[in-house]
DNA sequence: GAGCGCCTTTTGTGATCACAAGAGGGCATG
DNA sequence: CATGCCCTCTTGTGATCACAAAAGGCGCTC
C-alpha cells in the first residue's frame, strides 16, 4: 500500500500497463458483459494501485473502444447497436481476408499442424459450452494465422475490432447453442494447404461474417 | 492557475479532451516533425493545465499510434519504417476504397459540388507549396466523402490511420516538389458524377498510394 | 587535449487531496 | 399508501507532491 511497496525487482511493467493489459484481455475474451459499468476506484482496489494508474489504463480502452464512457464520465462496455456491429463485421472481414491472403505463400506445415492442434482446442470449447475459452481460443486460432502476414499495424487494427466485440460476442454465443465444431475453421485449413487463395478469402470471410449475422437477425 | 479558473461558462469540454483533441489536429495535420520530443510538463504549460489532463491526452494518442512512447517514458512522434509506411498506405487503401464504395450510392449532386469546392482549395494549397494547408484539405475532401458512407466506426478507423501517418506526410510532402492539382482526385469526382464504382475504386486506390509509394522509393 | 565520471536538472510515475456533480435512498407529507 | 424532495455517499476531474530514473553538462584526471 506504501509508495514503493513493489518488491519484485524484476522488469516492473509499469502499473497502468499491467491493469490495462488484464482488462483488455477480460473485454476482449468476453469476460464482462455489455453495458457492465467499472469505477476508477473499484479498478484500483482490485489491482491495489491508486486511482491514477487506473484512470490511464481506463482512458486508453477507452480511446481503442473497448470502453464507453458516458457524458457524466462514468465508464462501463459498450452496449453496441446492430448498425455497430454490421460495420464491425465488416471490418473484421475486409481486414481479415487481407491478414489471410498475406499469410498464405509463407503459412508452411508447421503452422498448419499447429492451426490444426488450436482447432482441436475450439472443437472442445465449444462441446464444453465454454463461452470466454471458445472466444479466446478461436481468437488464437486466427491471430496464429495472421501473424505470418507480417503485417503488424494490420493484425493491430484487426484485434482493436475483437476488442470491440468482446462484450458482445460473449452476449452471442452464450445465446446461439451450437456444439458442432467450427465448420469454417475446417475450410480455412484445407484452404492453405491447397494453396487456394480465393478459397481461402471466402473461407475467412464466411468465418468471420456468420456469427455476427446470427445476432443481428 | 487556480484550481477553478475556468471563466466560460459554456459546455467546458474538460480539459484534457481540449487538450487531446488540439494535440491530434496538430499530428494528423502534419505540424509536427516526425521524432519531435513532447514533454508532459511542457504541454500543461502549453494549455495551462497540470500535468494530469496532459499524460491523459497523451496516453490517449499513444493508444491511437499518433505517438510514440519510448521505454523510459518519454513521448515523441513516430519515425515511421518503410515498412510500417507500406503497411499503413495498404490499410488506406483497403478502408478508403470500401468507404468510397458505400459512399457512392448516397452521392448526390450537392456533395459533388461541396467535393469540388474543397478540391479547388486543395489546389490552391498545392500552389501555394502550403504542406500543413495541403494536408487539412486533403483530408477534408476524404472524410466529406466518406461522411456520406454512414459507416463511423470504419471512417474513425481510416482517420486512425490518417493521424498515425501525419508527421510522415509532411515530411513526404515537403520533400516532394509538385505544384500540379491532385489529379486522382479529379477521377474521384468523375466516376461519383458517372455511378462508375469500379472507376471510383480505381481512383481512390491510386490517390492513397501514389504519394506513399514515393516516399518508400 | 581528450575521455570519463559525477552531479544537477529534467522528466515520467504513482499517491493523495480538494472539489463538484450526479445518483440513489430514506423520510416526510399529502 | 404513493410521491416528491433533500441529503448523503459515490464517483470523476484536476492539482500537487514525493520519488526514481535518465539525460546532459561540467570539471577532473591522465
Amino acid at each position: 500500500m506504501s509508495l514503493s511497496a513493489r518488491s519484485t525487482s524484476e522488469q516492473l511493467p509499469s502499473a497502468h500497463d499491467r491493469v490495462y493489459r488484464t482488462l483488455r484481455t477480460r473485454i476482449m475474451h468476453g469476460e464482462i458483459a455489455p453495458g457492465e459499468a467499472l469505477t476508477l476506484r473499484g479498478i484500483g482496489r482490485e489491482f491495489d494501485v491508486s486511482m491514477t494508474p487506473a484512470r490511464e489504463a481506463v482512458r486508453r480502452l477507452v480511446a481503442e473502444g473497448a470502453l464507453f464512457l458516458s457524458s457524466s464520465g462514468r465508464v462501463s462496455t459498450p452496449e453496441l447497436s446492430n448498425e455497430r456491429i454490421e460495420e464491425l463485421a465488416a471490418l473484421r472481414a475486409l481486414l481479415e481476408v487481407e491478414l489471410s491472403s498475406r499469410a498464405l505463400p509463407r503459412a508452411h506445415m508447421a503452422l498448419i499442424d499447429r492451426l490444426q492442434t488450436i482447432n482441436a482446442t475450439v472443437a472442445e470449447m465449444v462441446s464444453k459450452r465454454d463461452a470466454v475459452g471458445y472466444i479466446r481460443t478461436n481468437l488464437e486460432f486466427h491471430r496464429t494465422l495472421y501473424l505470418r502476414a507480417q503485417a503488424p499495424a494490420m493484425l493491430a487494427m484487426a484485434e482493436t475490432v475483437w476488442l470491440q466485440l468482446g462484450p458482445t460476442m460473449r452476449a452471442l454465443y452464450g445465446r446461439l447453442r451450437r456444439t458442432e465444431p467450427p465448420h469454417n475453421h475446417k475450410l480455412i485449413i484445407a484452404a492453405l494447404k491447397a494453396g487456394d487463395e480465393p478459397g481461402l478469402r471466402l473461407a475467412v470471410r464466411s468465418d468471420v461474417t456468420q456469427g455476427l449475422k446470427l445476432l443481428v437477425a
